[in-house]
DNA sequence: ATAATGGCTGCAAACGTTTCCGACGAATCG
DNA sequence: CGATTCGTCGGAAACGTTTGCAGCCATTAT
């Protein structure tokens, strides 16, 4: 049916092994420019496209890279996915998407990652995945095949290029305590989840330099139930949040889509935002300047994690004998400053820690 | 290197055409129930996984289909996106995913359609491509494999499942007209791309039937430059209008980013929403409703078309040699009535049309 | 008891490409 | 002028799998 290398190769009146060459060398004048030019004209002529798997098959490479995701309800997640893709395009391999919505988890019980065919990708990228899927990962790095997440792992011996969350959350509640916060609200799904409990922790650190303490009672959990989407997780959880008392004066959100969630829970309460309670959120999403009061936030460095990421994969795939150990680079956020802290509007970049 | 079925054979001291029937046929008892098992064993105990490219090759199918997007600024295209990889992963299939940003496509003038190496993918879906891409979309379809696009998409002979925007956008319109609006702005980056035009039909009719023209003073265009964020070009579009006179009383924006855009400059202007100027978006993204007002605007059925069209490309999958003519189904949005039209707040399903 | 039947299995070809190796001609050098 | 070298090309093997075909053995029917 299609047209192969063979009929090519009889076209033009040359043996396929002449062929071949004449297409994929570039520039290496393995065989002579006339009958290059001919191959090249002829096969140009038949519409000639090489058949991906005969040639894979041959190589053993398949100049494929796998995403991996498991939940990508934020706004945040799908602009890493989009710029891990632009990055491995750029080193001319093809992007192979495994996705894996929340819901459908428990239809099949089995990891995704080690779905991967044998040869079918030669790297992986982890955008984002539960805990349950870490044992799958594994075995895919034991098969040879290198993985680079970004999100902290436990348990597994992957490269990782995080955002310093835990250096995030930090600058964000010393920018509440400097503003004179001292009862601030926490709004986020868990305080266990590797890349959570990070921020947990600088929001803490924060407060004890402060001479504060965590007070559970300002903490509310975002309900479980992803398919009701981030921002009315967020509202409900603000809702939660708001019926205790005594009420916090501002509220730590995990992501973006909780402070927008947060901030309609705050309207229909009465509430100014940031007169009766400060509102802060992570990720700088494009809308975050354009809430109901534009949103201090910090940004996470999609486009460098996405980059460096797709660097040390590379590394690896390059030296697949190269046995030095997983390597975790931590990418600083930025705080940004806009007007539903309260705070004067600026932008510090939060290099100093 | 890797474990091959030949290393299983041996092991289990079968043939290598044993070994494969054994584990590729899931019920057929072509091999008995005994060597079966014992080969199934061993291939655990091996970690055995099959090469993906021998058996593409082989077969001559590759159980992938490609997706192709050129500029996923908004999340109702992301929204499709994972739609359409739900779709196709449910059909037991693979998703190649072909992005291309808006920005790099200066850099190569190939289309990235005509890229896909023979047998690569066995279909396509598109989510999202402008113009310049419909040649080499044609040149995939001469080739024999099928296309089912998500937008309207011109002289090119593929499947389309679009939703119906101008449907849509006579729903919004002739909302508007309903409320008392006579002189309603415009905002969309142009009045003739294919998905663009149909809108402004719709809303053309609504404004006929009700006796009105359209006016050229009320139209503001987007900022071409795509790199700046769609709530930022909305914003940037709502300034311009906001400087001619007379005002008017509602504004059409073309997706609900470019409302969040518009409803900043609106509250920096001074205007209140509803009461000053009424607004309208369209996709019904989730954080529509938690808008600074919250958004009236028309909710696409992105699962519904994700299901359809994914359908669509398996039918034309399993047969190839079926010549019948392209066809095209358009789906019928929902209006969503928030505060920002200043409506009551209802639900009507716009099925009328 | 012998022939026919049918279930399992092994052999080998094929999918389309890349690449090693040998061969051939021309060109260069001694 | 003969020998060596180099550039160019063709032949053929190999990548790992699926599958048509033929052969084998056990079972059943005649």
């Amino acid at each position: 049916m299609a047209v192969t290398l063979k009929d090519v190769a009889r076209e033009a009146g040359v043996a396929i092994s002449t062929a071949s060459r004449a297409l994929s060398g570039a520039a290496d004048p393995i065989t002579s420019t006339g009958t290059r030019e001919r191959v090249r004209e002829v096969a140009r002529r038949l519409k000639y496209r090489y058949n991906l798997h005969a040639r894979c098959l041959r190589t053993g490479r398949s100049e494929t890279v796998g995403i991996l995701a498991c939940d990508l309800g934020q706004r945040i997640g799908l602009a890493k996915l989009l710029a891990v893709e632009a990055a491995v395009r750029e080193k001319g391999y093809r992007t192979l998407l495994r996705y894996r919505h929340q819901a459908g988890l428990k239809g099949r019980q089995l990891g995704f990652a080690q779905e991967f065919a044998s040869s079918e990708v030669e790297g992986a990228i982890v955008i984002n995945v539960d805990a349950e899927h870490s044992g799958p990962l594994g075995a895919l790095i034991q098969r040879g095949i290198p993985v680079v997440s970004l999100e902290p792992l436990e348990g597994v011996p992957a490269d990782v290029v995080t955002v310093d969350r835990m250096a995030g959350a930090y600058l964000l509640t010393k920018h509440l305590l400097d503003l004179g916060h001292r009862r601030i609200g926490l709004l986020c799904s868990s305080l266990t989840t590797p890349g959570l409990a990070e921020r947990h922790w600088g929001y803490q650190q924060a407060l004890a330099e402060c001479g504060c303490s965590f007070d559970e009672a300002v903490f509310a959990r975002l309900p479980s139930n992803v398919a009701l989407g981030t921002c009315v997780r967020g509202y409900e959880a603000a809702r939660e949040l708001l019926a205790r008392r005594p009420l916090p004066t501002a509220v730590f959100c995990s992501n973006d889509e909780v402070a927008f969630g947060a901030m309609k829970a705050l309207a229909e309460a009465g509430l100014r935002v940031p007169e009766d309670m400060a509102v802060v959120g992570f990720d700088d999403i494009e809308m975050a300047a354009f809430a109901p009061v534009p949103l201090t936030t910090v940004r996470q460095p999609v486009g460098e994690q996405a980059t460096q990421a797709v660097a040390l994969l590379f590394e690896r795939i390059a030296n697949p004998d190269d046995e030095r150990p997983p390597r975790a680079i931590r990418l600083k956020p930025r705080l940004v400053v806009r007007a539903s802290s309260g705070g004067p509007v600026v932008v510090s970049d939060g290099r100093e820690d």
